[in-house]
DNA sequence: TCTGAAATAGAGACATC
DNA sequence: GATGTCTCTATTTCAGA
């Protein structure tokens, strides 16, 4: 962990939960100057602990309203373990955690329907030579919440 | 899924690389003036599709490097299910997914160091009377991919 | 690192097509 | 819905403390 100075904590748990505040607002809500802002900006982005901004979407109105975890043991366990990388080609998957336990890996996936779920199987089992275990999420409470920084 | 046109999925798109982009920038990036893109977000914004706009920050840096999934089974299952609102009283707790199979809720959860990981599996069987397990993160590949909206 | 000022660029509102 | 223009505000850079 870098140091982190508790203005620059302040700026950080601002951006989370409004990542297109301000200048103004930020200057204001953190109680600098505008220009003092623009540059500790800068910099949590130079040092990459600002690694970027991203819109939040309704992922049911966006037409992937179904969600899964899916577990990955690899079949032949002396394989190269590229399985990252070559999962990565398929869109559904948008979150590949390498985990301790049983399972070597967690994808988070989401997609249209039950139908395209099971596709989506078929295409990890082919390209990655795993064997899957999946876990339908009903629904999702909360995600994503803002860490407290 | 309400409908989208391909213009707004481009504008979803940009949006979800680069949540701090201009509406000059992405006026360009979709081919259409301006103001025609302001109002298209506008309206994004309020048909709930665009929910907002978040900092993507370094976990490591930021001081959370462990991070670990915990499923929960309660432990009286006729108990009310008020499971994600106790929870989200722990700021460790940043995402809470209700889902099927043996267990009831998968959470996933950023902390600094096992004894603090272990100090929050403590207070979450407190506060939910559950019993836990816990797959502790590795390493993350990648994480929240933008979706191919 | 901070501040404040000056120049450039973008946001937001409006009338028109 | 889209466009272009207009006004106002925000961003960005810079000199100086």
């Amino acid at each position: 962990m870098t140091n982190l100075e508790p203005i620059d904590r302040a700026i950080l748990r601002v951006l989370s939960e409004d990542g297109r505040c301000s200048f103004t607002d930020l200057a204001e809500k953190v109680g600098l100057s505008v220009s003092a802002v623009h540059q500790r900006v800068r910099r949590l982005e130079q040092r990459g602990v600002l690694r970027g901004y991203a819109a939040r979407l309704d992922h049911e109105q966006v037409g992937l309203p179904l969600t899964a975890f899916i577990s990955l043991t690899p079949i032949d366990p002396s394989a190269p373990d590229d399985y990252p990388q070559r999962l990565a080609a398929l869109p559904e998957v948008q979150s590949c955690y390498s985990v301790a336990g049983d399972e070597s890996y967690i994808l988070l996936v989401r997609v249209a329907k039950a139908t395209a779920l099971e596709d989506l199987l078929r295409r990890i089992r082919e390209v990655a030579n795993v064997s899957t275990r999946t876990t339908v999420v009903l629904s999702t409470p909360y995600e994503d919440r803002p860490p407290a920084v």
